[in-house]
RNA sequence: GCACCCAUAGCUCAGCUGGAUAGAGCGUUGCCCUCCGAAGGCAAAGGCCGCACGUUCGAAUCGUGCUGGGUGCACCA
């Protein structure tokens, strides 16, 4: 249940009846009527725009829309208040009853408080990660990895099908790299110097890939030019690199649903089918591109290419898919695996590419509007720089010596959990500082330890309450008198709660997971703040010995606090604890 | 030279896809708590929302043009 849309439907009823009466004229389009809580929470609980948004159309005054409004909505039982502030706002206040209903709805809809059917059951692809299949995942990784797989369980929350899908770049140059690299730490395992070249990968993450590939081989490959081993070993390597990859992600707590290789896109005619289809619309040509303006480019030579006319559909300029020697370039696979998505039906794509790929994001939606013939809209998030801190200072790392900081690094010394909600507490279009210490710290201004401290809280007054004799199941506190929450600090949390449905929806709408992580904060922020008072006042604790009535009730607020901090925890992957240590 | 992203309190950042007197944490200042439901609490100060036009009843939010920072810019993936 979503508050706001119920309370939003009651004032587009009420429009309609002022328009039987004849105070407004018929027909009324209501779309850019909003219901919102305001800035000022003195204001009232909810303002709506609806007489200033009529205004113009309807032919009359803003005020005295919001009057005839203000009369009409006061017949509502739910509707305690409604008057007439500045330009024309219609404030509201609703019944406590309203709100004690709230969290009667969070008991009884349990983990499912909030979901919504925003996405109808269309179902979405959100490809993520993809990181190359050429060593463990990186620090680099860890914030698209979290970003998309929290995104994912927000639109699966929010009534989205979501396929998770990752695409193996196992069919360029890098991979070949992969196994030359590789092929030195055969060398090596058989006690041989191993000569890692400049533009080989260094990292002795590889050292147990030539273990392997002794332990399958044997010597038969020693000695032997490449045109014997490249591609077994180019497979071998790729294959054990994907399956560090696969662990690297269980770690976070991450699971695709579909892995996808470039690699198996070559030699089925499916590239050369996209290119096909982008033909068929006259999208494709043989011409050559201008030298880029500003750049000085010492090698620059005018070349004949295949072209992708992006420019018809946003781009700057037309992109070569292939290269002057016939071979492809990356972007051809890439066209082939989103036409590839688009047949496979899906209703919206969603890419998540880390921030150096800005430059890519008009091509790809240019293609894939192209060929859904602009029926599948296309989405990517860049995800910005994590910049590591330890204790204040720059976290080092040497590129040069090939240690660098890897996702399993970060796992561990922060844990997966902590790791994943400060990856959420910035949206994705900004970089993120993450210190290794702060993030382990106790205290306010570490929103993860503030937020699990909150559900830790609810979980201890239900424990307390047990010890007082007082044992209640979800079921018992949602038939609880909740009427006996009345007390402004109480009716605060309980709006905070109602706000959960709403928020999740906007978050959805912009596929923002990080909202979510900032909800749970000021929820818990409320929630502490309501903790705080029960040490002054000794009638809004939430346990009240003696009186299971008044504690049924008011720990039936602490409850729904819970659930929906462990809802909004789950969304972004986040285990809820029972109680600190 | 072009494209994209960013610019909000001293610092780090939210800001509901156009709403009212722009919020939070940290820091600062003052008060409270010192076996308590306090790994703290309450409160105050602190803002030309980078600049300038424009659209609108109404702009931090949308548009245009600037300024400053980041990223990327022909056969690299």
């Amino acid at each position: 249940m979503n508050l706001f849309a119920e309370i939003r439907a009651g004032i587009v009823d009420a429009l309609t009846h002022l328009a039987d009466a004849g105070t407004l004229p018929q027909g009324l389009n209501t779309a850019a009527v909003s219901v919102e809580p305001p800035r000022d929470a003195a204001h009232g609980d909810m303002a709506t725009n609806a007489a200033m948004v009529l205004s113009k159309p309807a032919g009359l005054a803003p005020r005295a829309i919001a009057e005839a409004l203000a009369a009409e909505l006061r017949k509502d039982p739910r509707i305690e208040a409604a008057d007439v502030a500045g330009p024309g706002f219609l404030n509201l206040r609703l019944s406590p009853a309203v709100w004690q209903g709230v969290v009667k709805a969070a008991l009884t809809e349990g983990a499912d408080f909030g979901r919504s059917t925003l996405g109808q059951g269309a179902s979405v692809n959100v490809e993520f990660v993809s990181a190359n299949p050429t060593g463990p995942m990186h620090v680099g990784h860890v914030r698209g990895a979290v970003v998309g797989d929290a995104l994912s369980r927000l639109l699966a929350f929010s009534g989205w099908k979501v396929t998770r899908e990752y695409y193996i770049n196992d069919g360029g140059a890098q991979v070949n790299v992969l196994a030359r690299s590789a092929y030195e730490r055969y060398r090596e395992a058989h006690g041989l110097e191993p000569e890692i070249a400049e533009g080989l990968y260094p990292g002795d993450y590889l050292v147990p890939v030539g273990e392997a590939l002794k332990a399958k081989y044997g010597d038969s490959l020693l000695d032997k030019g490449e045109q014997f081993w490249l591609d077994d070993i180019r497979e071998f390597a790729t294959e054990m690199m994907m399956t560090e990859i696969r662990g690297d992600l269980a770690l976070l707590g991450v699971q695709m649903d579909v892995y996808s290789s470039e690699k198996a896109l070559y030699g089925t005619g499916k590239i050369e089918a996209a290119i096909e289809a982008l033909r068929a619309k006259g999208l494709i040509y043989d011409g050559m591109l201008e030298p880029p303006k500003g750049k000085t480019l010492e090698d620059w030579e005018p070349r004949q290419q295949t072209l992708f006319r992006s420019t018809a559909h946003g781009d700057d300029v037309d992109r070569p898919v292939m290269k002057s020697d016939g071979s492809w370039t990356y972007f051809a696979p890439d066209i082939a695996y989103h036409y590839d998505k688009v047949t496979r039906g899906f209703d919206a794509l969603i890419d998540i590419f880390g921030a150096d790929h800005g430059g890519y994001v008009k091509r790809m939606k240019a293609a894939v509007a192209a060929l859904s013939d602009g029926k599948v809209p296309l989405d990517i998030k860049l995800i910005q720089l994590v910049k590591l801190y330890k204790g204040g200072e720059p976290f080092k790392m040497s590129k040069r010596a090939g240690t660098f900081v890897t996702l399993r690094d970060v796992v561990e010394q922060a844990g997966a959990d902590v790791t994943r909600f400060m990856m959420l507490t910035r949206k994705n279009d900004v970089a993120l500082d993450f210190d290794f210490d702060k993030v382990l710290e106790q205290s306010k201004d570490n929103p993860v330890f503030y937020v699990q401290y909150a559900h830790a809280r609810v979980c201890s007054v239900l424990r307390r309450a047990a010890e007082a004799g007082m044992v209640f199941s979800d079921a018992d506190l949602a038939g609880a008198d909740l009427t006996q929450l009345s007390h402004e600090a109480e009716l605060k949390l309980a709006r905070q709660i109602g706000e959960w449905p709403r928020l999740v929806e906007i978050a959805a709408k912009t596929n923002e997971p990080h909202r979510i992580a900032f909800y749970l904060y000021e929820l818990a922020s409320d929630f502490h703040s309501l903790w705080n008072r029960g040490n002054d006042d000794q009638s809004l604790r939430f346990v009240q010995e003696g009186n299971v009535a008044t504690s049924g009730a008011k720990i039936a607020l602490a409850r729904a606090t819970g659930v929906v901090i462990a809802a909004g925890l789950g969304i972004l992957g986040v285990k809820p604890v029972q109680e600190m240590r």
